[in-house]
DNA sequence: CGTCCCCCTCTAACAGTGTTAGAGTCACGC
DNA sequence: GCGTGACTCTAACACTGTTAGAGGGGGACG
């Protein structure tokens, strides 16, 4: 009945989602397919290359405009294509995490050329626009990683010593009540509003 | 002879570096302090608090200035909390890694205090202060984690297919052979001006 | 029809992980 | 002297990624 690597991955992302990283193991995944551990190996090299394969998934889920629209100014662009990527990271649980340390694939590569000949098109120079991508890709993982680590977080009960603390504090105790953003997108788009402001800035 | 709280951290500390997150197992830092692993527990109630304890070591050590010097303009001061902030998280292997999944202690509420009080001052209402808390946290976090990735991923042999299609990729071709930023420094510093550069947008 | 080979799966096992149970040792205060 | 608590130990459990090596089973070919 062949197991192909393809219904690996599927597996392995739907136990992701059920429990994080931390929890998923190449037994889980076998046994969910109904097969022995040891079996994987034959369709996938390592643990790592299974990473490697959910990253590669879960990414091509979400995928931006290859190009402006006619008209449509590159920041704006830019823009979409940084919440399609925010949104790939954050659509699948413990994603951000996968990804970060995945090597790079073709498609990423591919990726990455379409959106630099976009900003070359803009005037940036090459470099100019590799540290451009660069910026924004770390923003965009930090933002990720750190609203799923707050999710995680928030499953636990908070240190009574922490809290008694944030009570004294007036300006974080102050904005901590004025702020309710449970999915993180509010204060995503701030900052990306700030990275893009910035990055436009330099091409004027 | 007493093994300390803050002995274990140091040991800890020092076998992260030498061997990275994936490497640090509490036997290896029994065995560091010549002592067997469930000792350990006894100091501290688990891996995940050891954790904590030496994120917030690993932070602690490179401290930034409380407020901007006399004359100082608010956004000099922040971008020299965030090199300092960044200097901590590339000082040790898998710092970042390690700081991502930390719990808010107490010395970071109260840094994150000081900070919101100089943005406060200079004309951000406390919710706003925090959104640039927030996304200059996340693009430190992002530059520094992928920084720490990518230097585990030169370690292993690049995959031929994927070196292949690079030299096909004529703008990111063009970026990969004009750069060579070994510390990342340089990259981080384009994004971190484009981040500051953004912030201050908002502010007149 | 037989046979060989290769795709695919299996069991058994190894070394290592975090963590708990429970027993033991040693120094200090009363 | 004696107890009590701080501190450490051994033994063990359930689990992890990974390797070795043995088979089954179906299609290709003589």
């Amino acid at each position: 009945m062949a197991i192909s690597r393809d219904a690996i991955v599927t597996a392995a992302v739907r136990l992701l989602d059920e429990g994080g990283l931390a929890a998923l193991s190449l037994r889980k995944v076998a046994a969910e397919l109904g097969v022995s551990a040891p079996t994987l190996y034959w369709h996938v090299t390592d643990k790592r290359a299974l990473l490697d394969l959910m990253a590669e998934r879960m990414v091509a889920e979400h995928a931006p405009p290859d190009a402006p629209a006619p008209g449509q100014p590159w920041w704006e662009w830019l823009a979409e294509s940084a919440r399609v990527r925010y949104r790939a990271f954050t659509a699948h649980r413990d994603a951000a995490l996968v990804v970060a340390g995945n090597r790079p694939t073709i498609a990423s590569l591919d990726q990455i050329e379409r959106t630099l000949a976009v900003l070359v098109d803009a005037g940036f120079t090459p470099s100019e626009a590799m540290d451009a991508v660069f910026g924004l890709g770390h923003y965009i993982l930090g933002a990720a990683l750190e609203y799923q680590a707050e999710a995680a977080r928030t499953a636990a009960p908070p240190d009574p010593e922490v809290l008694a603390r944030l009570a004294e504090l007036p300006h974080l105790h102050a904005a901590a009540t004025t702020r309710t953003d449970a999915t993180g997108e509010a204060t995503f788009e701030v900052g990306l509003a700030a990275m893009i402001g910035g990055l436009r800035a330099t091409r004027s």
